[in-house]
DNA sequence: GTGGTCTAGACCACT
DNA sequence: GTGGTCTAGACCACT
């Protein structure tokens, strides 16, 4: 798995991990099931400390996307998008989308290109399409 | 202007405070031009110290959303969603709205359901619409 | 005298008019000697406080640029740009003008541009040029 | 890193903090990539409270200068006036260095005396003469 | 009356 | 150990 980290970002080094996993397994570049590298592995390549990398995984897991076990190490859920999405989830994202939204209206996004720009991305996912 | 604040949310409450403001230009509950309550007035009605308030109209004066004046205190710019938008600015967003797509997408909401959310969320912004 | 203000800018107003007042002599269209608008007069055509344009005056005075009487009001001072300037404000202007070179050599301005828009600026003020 | 403020000036001490780092890189005291000290440590060093080195390192995050990690602290960026200036922050320059010119020519300094002096100050700066 | 700056100290997040 | 956030209060600058 490649992944490209912004040491400049705000964002904190664990956060931006998680965020690239999350975007891997959307894009169907990490299949369900598939195994993600070992914690330390994956430090090792980022030259970052394995506790961090510790904590992205962590924080996937507490998010019910991927599986942790000291047998197999970390996998992706294999029911990962395929069961309802939780009302909680759901709800605290919407609200989430609901700033992203505003910030773009605000600058002066105009509504179709937005909504073009959205349908781009989504085209680029292949998890969850329906036809799968 | 009223305003709803989370302080068990890991958003620092000066980011929430931006992130409502936006959300309150771009529904058009504050009007291009609309004051916003001084810094002081808001600390007290908010029951938070005003240098963070203080540094959520920073920020707003950083992104070009508002403008601050000793004088007439801050105010909405009236040129907000007019002019074009950024290009950086713009590349910006869009990698957030990917990330966050990505999660709706890995988390099972399917995309009709996505696309519907969006759509019903746009529709509550009265600012660009383009028929003003 | 024609002055254009720019309220989003968070330098003071009455630093502002400064600015211009040193401007409109340097490129000659305030002459030495001519009459500056009554602070009044000014201040109602700008849209502002007479005590802000009274503050700006104040400095220019201050700063050896201007006279101010009661009987004729503010005029540039004949001897402008003439006389060998004072050595402690040359000293002053010098470092300012460090800093100012410093941030356009960090942000990478090439020299030779640099020069080139200094050259331009210079060659658009008609005062000092030595052949007066 | 050796930096002198003027606690009379009317500069506010951030900006000075500011002024002088770029300054110290332009001179090239300090090399892209090199460590500026810790909030904490500076504001020992200069006497003053650790939020206004705060707020001054903040500044020079935001306009590119440095890069500021919990874990490395603030370095000035390896690309530091490499790349091409953004256009917005030189019409922006531009407009400051024009006042400042105009106010020297005002004063009565030679236009040769005022090239030789900036000629004089790029001199002292090591960083983006091309021949390195 | 408004925002801006500075000091001071506490606690937290990240690595 | 580093920076980030928040509170608190004083004083100043601008209009």
């Amino acid at each position: 798995m490649h992944l490209i980290l912004d040491l400049d970002s705000e964002a904190p080094i664990y956060q931006q991990i998680r965020d690239r996993v999350v975007e891997a397994i959307a894009e169907g570049r990490l299949a369900a099931g598939a195994s993600l590298p070992s914690t330390r592995q994956l430090a090792v390549d980022l030259a970052i400390n394995f506790h961090t990398v510790n904590k992205a995984y962590d924080l996937l897991r507490r998010e019910g996307i991927i599986r942790i076990s000291r047998k197999s190490g970390a996998v992706v859920r294999p029911d990962a998008g395929q069961g309802p999405a939780e009302p909680q989830a759901v709800a605290d994202w919407e609200r989430r989308a609901r700033t992203l939204l505003a910030e773009a209206v605000v600058r002066g996004v105009p509504r179709e290109e937005l909504v073009d720009r959205i349908r781009v991305a989504l085209d680029g996912f292949g998890v969850g399409r329906g036809d799968t």
